[in-house]
Formats: structure tokens, C-alpha cells, sequence
DNA sequence: TATTGTTATACTCTATAACTATA
DNA sequence: TATAGTTATAGAGTATAACAATA
């Protein structure tokens, strides 16, 4: 198996070549400063967006769910759905059945700013790997998937 | 093709729920939540553990060849070399050649250190995507690979 | 001028723990 | 007691920019 760097470089790195972990990290490592190169202006990360996209499609949800579903501590939610909020993009209700939680809504400039944002988003997406053919970054999304879903409810 | 959370969630995460970049991150969390789940009172973080590595078996290697390798900005090498070099696991040696760098060799108790610490990180690596087979986990390490190569020098 | 490393600052995401309000 | 959310604090890792020493 090829190991990156292994052409060009001096640097030997042993069996961290292939660490799974070692090479997640890389791979995201790598999207981020593409992101951050090509969208940087857009003022919008991809942390951000991941919330914004899932109220939308989740009009009430519980904020509780969203750390659940994208795996983000409750400290920091609170911090990004406050951010949102301050920006007017989605609302916050407080239902009478249960007033410990909150309910999360997006608002018309949330929604206008999600129909503008997705498509480039999607777009720098389909992007990611374009260098593989469709298959392939089909076939790494499986693994992926599958990888995760091992790592989940142990 | 499943997605992440489908069959025992209420949420809709649409096209997110397939996203290269989103997939990254919830594979990336997992597997540090495993590691500081099983290994957190180990005190070693795996940055650590892959820069003292990467010394072990690169003796005199420079600073700067090492951030462009583990793919680590400067200042952080800076803050993580220092660390290591507190606790007596590294030094450090400015060449006549270049008074410019600095060149890093791993001392004894660094060697002994890194000898004690590989059987169990490599063997927790082994471990990841467990509920996947062998053939399998080999198949997301090569699309991994494939990525990052794509990914690379862009 | 360019390169190497250091320092300083700031932001994101993580972790933990204490706290309030509600169930 | 347990749950939902907030607040505070800390640490890792990132980014940027300015700086000194050297090439």
C-alpha cells in the first residue's frame, strides 16, 4: 500500500502511515484548509451550517437532539445556537409540556441564507476527492459509514 | 446507502447525513472518544505520541520537516517540541550547517517511553472499526490514502 | 529577501463541573 | 433524582501576524 508522502519525503513513519486515526485526521485536516480556501470570505463554518441546515429540516427540534445527532457538546451548542440566534437566523420557544427544553426554528432570513449556502456547499462537497473517481469517493463514504456506525453504541 | 442515525432517529439530516466533510468529523470524534475513554489516564495524546514517534525513527530530524509531515503549523510544533523536551524526551541540537534549525533526536527515556506506549497505541488502532472486518478496514485505509493523496499538492 | 523558529493573540472544539429551572 | 440548558474554566489544535536570527 502506497503511504503518503513515501515518494517525495525523507521522512519514514513507520506503521503511523496507515493508523486510521493518524489518517482521519490528515483527510480532515485537509478538507478544512480547502474549505477555509475557497469559502473563507463566506463567513459561514461548516460547524455552523451543520446546525443551521438541521433545524431547517427539523423545524422544532430539540437542542438537546441536535448535540445527539451531530455530536456536539451541550456547552458549545449553547454557544453556536446563540450565535444564530444573535444573528437572527433561527428562534427560540420554550414549549409549555416540558419547560426545561427549548425549541428550535429557523426564520425567514435563516431559510433565505440556507437556500443560498447549500448549493455551494454541497457543491465544495462533491468537490472533496475529486481527483477519485465517482466510485471510489462513493465506496470511501460507504467505509466511512460503516466505520462509524462500528464506532457507535459500543 | 445507510445513513448515520436513520433507523433509531427522529432527525432528518438530508444530504448532510452523506457528507465526505461531516462523515470525517463524526469518524474522527469517535475515535477520540475512544481513545480518552480507554487510555485517557495514560497521559499521552496522540499529537504527542506521533511527534515522539516520528523522532524515534527519524533521528536529527528538523522541526520544519516534521510540520510539513504530521501536517502541524509552526507555532504549535513550537509549544508540543518544548513539551516533550520539559519532560526530557527529546533534545534539541542547532547545526553548524544551518544555525537557522533545530534538530531533534529522541534520548533514552524517550526511546523507552515510546517502546512502553506503541504495543498499546498500535494495538488500539488494530482496534478501531472492529465490528468491521480485516479486509474491510484495509479498504478504508486505502480510500483514505486515496484522498489524502488527492487532497495533496492541489 | 527568504527561511527557521519563537512569541503572542484569538478562535474552534473539546472536556468537566457547577449551577438553575423544571419534571 | 433526573433532565435540559447555561455558565465557567481549561486544554488541544488551529490561524495569523510580528519578531529575531540566520542564510
Amino acid at each position: 500500500m502506497d503511504v503518503p508522502h513515501s515518494s517525495s519525503n525523507a521522512i519514514n513513519l513507520g506503521r503511523l502511515a496507515t493508523d486510521i486515526g493518524f489518517l482521519l485526521r490528515l483527510a480532515q485536516v485537509k478538507v478544512y484548509e480547502r474549505y477555509f480556501r475557497e469559502y473563507g470570505d463566506r463567513h459561514i463554518k461548516p460547524g455552523e451550517f451543520s446546525v443551521l441546515w438541521a433545524i431547517a429540516h427539523n423545524p422544532g427540534v430539540r437542542q438537546n437532539v441536535l448535540c445527539q445527532e451531530l455530536i456536539i457538546k451541550r456547552s458549545h451548542m449553547t454557544k453556536l445556537v446563540r450565535s444564530l440566534e444573535d444573528r437572527a437566523l433561527v428562534s427560540r420557544r420554550v414549549p409549555d409540556e416540558d419547560r426545561r427544553g427549548v425549541e428550535l426554528t429557523i426564520t425567514d432570513k435563516g431559510q433565505t441564507l440556507v437556500d443560498e449556502i447549500a448549493p455551494w456547499f454541497f457543491a465544495f462537497e462533491d468537490c472533496l476527492g475529486e481527483k477519485m473517481n465517482a466510485t471510489e469517493r462513493e465506496k470511501l463514504k460507504a467505509q466511512l459509514l460503516k466505520f462509524i456506525a462500528s464506532e457507535t453504541e459500543d
